[in-house]
DNA sequence: TTGGTTTATTAAACTAGTTTAATGTTTTTG
DNA sequence: CAAAAACATTAAACTAGTTTAATAAACCAA
């Protein structure tokens, strides 16, 4: 369970075998059933988690009650509404477990002393954000450029193991369009091969 | 012209005097004339930016030759591809100048002297990145739940200053959508009031 | 100062994506 | 296991946004 996050800090720094130790033990860990949530809309996002088994979509609700993913989280990667975690402030999102999960959780008081304590793990978590502002630039990108029949087709390609474990109603909430026109678009491809 | 550099950090850490010195020290000067590159596509990007004075546009040409917007720079504003910059591969944006321009640029290797030499300048990055990110998270979900009608309105509302200074042509770019279309917009605005 | 280039607007035909609603299928849950 | 709920598909009418093209205005540059 430690191991996979011991996994997959070393893709990104060297720990002692101390620092390791000391920086694991801050992690909580919890499971989740499907279909409850890690955080609702309004509450201030009180962790930053790390999953271990399960899947999750974080997504937000607009005025007209749509619901858009803004990104899914399975096995080995990290979960936060970071606005809200890094500026205590009211979170706009939800974040469900779609399927039954486990997390490790770190708090802020507990990230914050990794950061004085441990400074490597400032350095960490920096090309963390990094890369993942550098994926939402993409994705950003792609979005104002592409068909959103393109978009599905990437989307397959990019993440095979997961559009196996998402309904497409899921699936269209992460592309912005609606599940009528990704039944459409799938009819199509189908239709070409 | 530091000045405002100055400021700029002082808004996110405290620095002493002699680690703002050093720090400082690190960026060099350069003026950028109207419509000349700062970075071309193919590029690898070496520099991270400050802008003194001017205005830049970020964008990526895409397989048809559309230009989309990735963000605005005005003055107090920091412009870098952080891809082809952290991870030195070719850049996929160009980043141009729209008016006659002053920067303040620094090397990553002058940014790493930093990160190791002043620690702060760790913490002062990784808390500008997640700025970054957060207001590009935002941004995904108005592109993805938002018309381009409303998304316009809140464009002029939240940079009223930009608005005067670019072309429709470039916020259309930026919103996604084509430069006839924005002007539809226009006219149904105007027309309503 | 004129002539070339970029910009903004408008119109009209078109296409990508939505909306609503109906139908059958699969999944969940008591 | 049966009933309810959630899901995927299809059709048809609709709307948001594109494309192409024409025109006038604004902006440079020689």
């Amino acid at each position: 369970m430690i191991e996979l996050l011991k996994q997959n800090i070393t893709a990104h720094i060297s720990l002692s075998d101390t620092e390791t130790e000391a920086f694991y033990n801050l992690f909580q860990y919890k499971t989740i059933k499907k279909k409850s949530f890690l955080l609702r809309e309004g509450e201030v996002c009180k962790f930053e988690g790390f999953v271990v088994k399960g899947l999750f979509r974080v997504y937000h609700i607009d005025q007209n009650g749509f619901e858009q993913v803004l990104y899914f989280a399975i096995e080995n990667w990290w979960i936060t509404d970071i606005d809200s975690f890094t500026n205590e402030r009211s979170s706009q999102l939800f974040i469900e477990a779609l399927e039954d999960s486990e997390v490790l959780l770190i708090s802020k008081k507990d990230k914050e002393f990794a950061y004085e304590n441990l400074p490597k793990i400032e350095k960490l978590f920096r090309v963390m954000t990094q890369k993942t502002h550098v994926a939402l630039q993409r994705r950003m990108i792609d979005n104002l450029s592409k068909t959103a029949e393109l978009r599905y087709i990437e989307f397959v390609e990019k993440y095979p193991q997961l559009i196996q474990r998402l309904s497409n109603i899921q699936i269209a909430a992460y592309l912005g369009i609606t599940n009528v026109f990704l039944s459409n678009i799938r009819r199509k491809i189908a239709y070409k091969k």
